[in-house]
DNA sequence: CTGAAAGCGCTAACAG
DNA sequence: CTGTTAGCGCTTTCAG
């Protein structure tokens, strides 16, 4: 259907390996002899067909995004920004990428498999079984928004305990001196992350924060609304809540609001990840911003050099977090 | 690297003909060869290799989604839902997939062109011009979350008059008579079907909604909110706003509460889309829910269908919407 | 700088 | 039911 590179050959008048050569080594063709292989190519509407290629090279440039989250996927806003930082990258450097969800563990090891995908990014909460079966594949593996010690794999990460310390150093300068956490049981690694450096940073700011602090509760807003209420039932109640994303955080103001306190002045709340709804909450959620796309990016970044075969490949890549400060604080 | 089919020929000592067939077509092989074959390529962790699988069948399973919506992507959460199933479907059905967004339409074009893909799936606004080099280099062709008249490409929409109708149905039972319209310059086809249904069903219940209660205004919270505070500083103000997705609502309501109006009160909001914002808003906002997963899934069916030659495959296909009713309303 | 030729791993007639 | 064989479109030595 298409035309191939022996209908080229023909139109132009050299060989199939000259061909070959004018589109993937221009430079080892003489000037003239290019032209006329792209001109002919032109008129035929030739472009050369990538199975072939892959067939022949043995390569397939091809990668896969794994979000191994539990019921997240793609719809998750947070990992929707980086597949899309993903999706640029390997645009840009020519690669395929194929998209999977956890869920379906069998399904995604099949992919990879009969795919031929040549390296996974794995993004969450992966388990150890699934990343030493892709190694035992031979397949470069990265992990995005998770760090796990004692494997050697390359991750990319936000920087978590900068972020947090961003919204609690905010909290501390607008006089906040007894603050609160909101935890949702998220990924290991994450709420571990954020759960340590509020410990670490509210003490090194002399706040006493300790276990009647937080709260843990399940990712949604109601379940965090109803843990903030009994935050906020304390005798010695908090003035400001440090949610560790943002639907908990409009789960806090929900409770807020049901306990007739008004944001900010009677009760603060930060959120983590700067979503999109930040802008729709009344009044607005000062959040710490995530680079997700860069963090997408990144990890392209690291699997290609991994494929490339680069002996020092950063064993960690921290993307810097940033604060928007708007009305709920 | 891995073993291929001469291996687990070899092993098994049959032809790489019978191994082909034992996976390919399993009813043509007796069941004991079958058998053999199998054993001996679970010994070799042999799985056909699906590159040289399209190279020979000469036909790559491959499809792409390509958002053409300008600056959203797979981050907006209207497309996130359809990709979704989109990835769901392909999935099941063994189709590889590649997703692209508009923003980079050479890059998509090319994509579609080298990575061999068999059929596009375009979501949103696509440019009669994209659709027409796509039909011409015999590419399938369906459309999603849009519909194009005088092309012969199947489509697959969400039942947008029956959307606005229960959201304008359910404000008239509660007694609402002076309903306005928010509007959001999205793409062509889903504005104007919106808004016609708007018009058509007001005036159906004998409401005299007139260009007076319709408001356009730019799809961001902000921009929503400065419309909806013309649309309720008019003498005759209305009591219920019905808007043409969620992020609008949530400028309708910033609005009212700027204005001191309680909400569902002093007026009632409704949001079209049932984004996982509606949740986050207080009060929650009232929405109609849209199946952009179920979308996604048809459309993947319908690309199908036209890929396998089907000759009737149906020129639209309707997916109906649910009202989702919250404390806005 | 260019051409000839040998694959890459698999499928699909065709023949048995 | 099974084996033989000729490609699929391209890359890549190896000679020239």
């Amino acid at each position: 259907m298409n035309s191939t590179i022996y209908d080229v050959s023909r139109l132009s008048g050299v060989s199939i390996a000259t061909v070959s050569r004018a589109f993937s080594n221009p430079d080892r063709v003489r000037e003239s002899t290019r032209r006329k292989v792209f001109e002919a190519a032109e008129v035929l509407h030739y472009s050369p067909n990538a199975i072939a290629q892959a067939m022949a090279r043995q390569r397939t440039d091809k990668i896969a995004f794994l979000i191994c989250k539990e019921g997240a996927s793609i719809l998750d806003e947070f990992y929707a920004g980086i597949c899309n930082g993903i999706m640029g990258e390997t645009n840009r450097t020519d690669y395929e990428l194929v998209i999977s969800t956890a869920a379906d563990w069998d399904m995604a090891a099949n992919t990879s498999k009969n795919k031929q995908v040549e390296g996974v990014i794995l993004g969450g909460n992966a388990r150890p079984d699934m990343i030493s079966e892709l190694q035992s594949r031979n397949l470069a593996v990265v992990l995005v928004n998770n760090r796990i010690s004692g494997l050697d794999i390359p991750c990319v990460v936000s920087d978590e305990y900068g972020g947090v310390r961003l919204a609690l150093e905010h909290l501390i300068s607008r006089g906040h001196q007894n603050i609160a956490m909101l935890a949702g049981r998220f990924s290991p690694y994450i709420l571990g992350e954020r759960y340590r450096a509020f410990l670490e940073i509210t003490q090194a700011h002399g706040l006493a924060a300790d276990a009647r602090h937080i709260k843990l509760c399940d990712p949604t807003v109601e379940s965090a609304a109803a843990a903030c209420q009994e935050l906020l039932s304390h005798p010695d109640r908090p003035t400001a809540i440090f949610a560790a994303n943002d639907v908990l955080a409009a789960g806090a103001m929900k409770a807020a609001r049901r306990m007739g306190l008004r944001i900010p002045d009677d009760l603060a709340v930060t959120g983590l990840d700067d979503s999109s709804a930040c802008g729709m909450l009344e009044p607005e959620l000062t959040s710490v911003h995530i680079d997700c796309h860069r963090m997408g990016e990144l990890s392209v970044a690291r699997l290609q050099a991994l494929l490339a075969g680069d002996q020092d490949v950063p064993p960690v890549t921290v993307v810097p977090a940033e604060l928007r400060v708007r009305g709920s604080s």
